[in-house]
DNA sequence: TATGAATGAGGATTCATTCAT
DNA sequence: CATGAATGAATCCTCATTCAT
């Protein structure tokens, strides 16, 4: 139900881009997988022509320029990466409920990102490449997570040290952490070695379990 | 004396680049600079050998391609980076002494890759911006960790984890969880988000404890 | 009365073109406004229909070729310029009054060039421009003042010349002079110096009497 | 004496490019030849490149864009076209000497333009063209009249009048009256009607007489 | 060793024109 | 009539690389 209410947001935001021609959405296809290929710098615009099969003027009558095309993918991307992090209608309440739910939430985040990853490798790659160069990005990326997925851990963070179930580091180092550990595993497992034998459940429970037993206080006070 | 060993050993793989002329360093060091900042692909030659006060022609004097002066700038990286985690001496002394000491290991290792990431931010740039997209720098990569880093850390891990001290994750995991932590704080720290208000002691003692705890038997036994 | 006669050609010619749609008038009112901005080559249809508000294709439909379209401006120009040179009604009669409406005749000509120009900036500069490269008018423009203006001016020189009030030019250098001097004044006064100071009342006087003087017998022979 | 020195002028501002490359010559050659048949904006640069048996990308060593290599064409003649009008040392004598030498000097100047015009049309093509739309040339050449032959020719101007030689008209209207003559001819003589039958000699003549007269007091006096 | 002019293939982008709706 | 998506040739320009000096 909760569940519904945030994967609704997630397909909300997917639709924003209505009514594509089809050509428009080859073009999109294709850009997405080239550039995760081989990168937004060394793809060319003549190449995605080619594999979305279209005409190269053709781009450039739906996108002004090819750095437009990047945005126009990369843009929506971040809000949805971050989604989960401040749908706080489902996080207040799992939080709410305390102690033993803890792990369900990151159990919950962790699940729904690991669900998001998988289906988006592509576009995760060309987020996680061009951030680093494109001010856009940059500043987006940062707003987003500053100015909506800060404030919502905060006051769930706050509350949770005081009924002395975290650990009493700084709100922005727990935040960091966490995400640091969910999508390093993301990257790890989709990104650098996609390829190795991986258990998924397992693993993520040993994510889980390390970020736990990494966050909690019971350890350090034993 | 064991820190001087493995310094001794950084070192020694810095010099290993040797006698290069003059116009040669600036290039490197030009290129270096705006492949940082803009990425390979989006880097002109021209443009590194007018930083560098060179002519053009120079750069192919040196380097036979413009990916050659790629290569001759991350693959010596990449053992750099790899390196502290099989400086084996070091490490299988300190892992040796056991629990107590443990925290001490990774407070070592932390310390030292902070210094190494805070005196080569550029250069890990290219190094993780670069990695995904040539073959060269990816196989390179993994062989370095595969063959040096994994099969070191095998036994020692193994070794804790049968003392109890370390929780009973595979030995992957373990590597994952520990890389994942450090490079996630160092690349936070020194590229997403450098200008943020950092204490760097305290956020390094954090993230040492966040590991401990996480990898650690003792609270989940409690 | 006579005024009334040629001015009734003007509008006749000006009426040719008959019954546009209002697209094609807006086609027609934006490409003589960026033709004039800008010039031909470097107009796009695009921008044209942009400013038309109107879709790309409904130029097309209306003039086959973006070339058709510049002639269908400039072709009438082309007779509308020339025309006050041989309205020959109007101007045979004032010629033969003799020496003193001589003066008479420069006035009138001098002034309703002025008019026409003032209200047809744009499109002279057009004219002015395209004349150069585009064969089309180039022989329309030599067609219409060869077979035109020049015959009729002939024998009103001639005439004159016997009667002593005008210096003994060659025909064609009598109607080059005259020509150039207030064609000469005119593009001064819109198209290179538009925004000078300018009391247009004086000036043209001025310009008659220099033609007056220039091309009369009087003083050389004084 | 005085022709020398300001030929000696023309020939310092022209010498003023130097040493091109070979290559660059033959581009600016094949540039101003291809510009001055069809204007710029119709002018592309891989005939530019093919007229000048070069390679396209060797234009734009030399010059940075396309519109730089036009500037390169016809900075240089806006000082070259206006240079006699201003060539002082040489006028302020001729004009000193008074009543009868006044016709020497229209005379002097008009063939002084008649050669470089004979000798420039290509080049007079272009900058009459492209005067219109770039702004860059419009304010050097408003600049070079304005701040250079304008207050030079006005002491010379009020002298004259004051000795009762020239009419009563304003500074700038006597200008362009003479530079609209002298233009006029050049520009029907050269561009609008090369292949006519001129009688060089006799036009120039009667063209010189026609400013005499019409800028003279004798006639209106009379 | 170092230069920088020269290259031509390839880049992004624009354009006049067509055509199905 | 009017549209505007689609086209692909052509445009300006950049680039890595070569080579004579």
């Amino acid at each position: 139900m909760d569940e519904k209410q945030y994967l609704q947001q997630l397909i909300e935001a997917a639709e924003k881009e209505p009514d594509l021609t089809p050509k428009q959405a080859k073009i999109l296809e294709a850009a997405i997988e080239i550039f995760s290929e081989k990168g937004y710098a060394a793809t060319s615009t003549s190449e995605i022509a080619k594999r979305a099969e279209v005409a190269e003027g053709t781009i450039f009558r739906h996108y002004k320029t090819k750095k437009d095309l990047l945005l126009s993918i990369v843009m929506p991307m971040i809000t949805k990466v971050a989604m989960p992090f401040f749908a706080t209608h489902f996080i207040n309440q799992v939080f709410a409920e305390a102690p033993s739910d803890y792990k369900d939430l990151l159990r919950k985040i962790m699940r729904n990102r690991y669900e998001f990853a998988k289906k988006n490798v592509p576009m995760l790659k060309i987020l996680l490449q061009e951030a680093a160069f494109h001010n856009e990005i940059h500043t987006a990326f940062k707003g987003v997570f500053m100015e909506k997925a800060y404030p919502r851990f905060k006051e769930l963070i706050h509350k949770n040290q005081e009924e002395g179930i975290l650990v009493d580091f700084p709100v922005h180092t727990i935040i960091r952490m966490t995400m640091t550990t969910i999508f390093g595993f993301l990257i790890t497992r989709f990104i650098i070695m996609p390829d190795a034998d991986w258990d998924d459940e397992a693993e993520m429970e040993r994510t889980i379990e390390f970020m736990l037993h990494g966050l909690s206080t019971e350890s350090s006070n034993k």
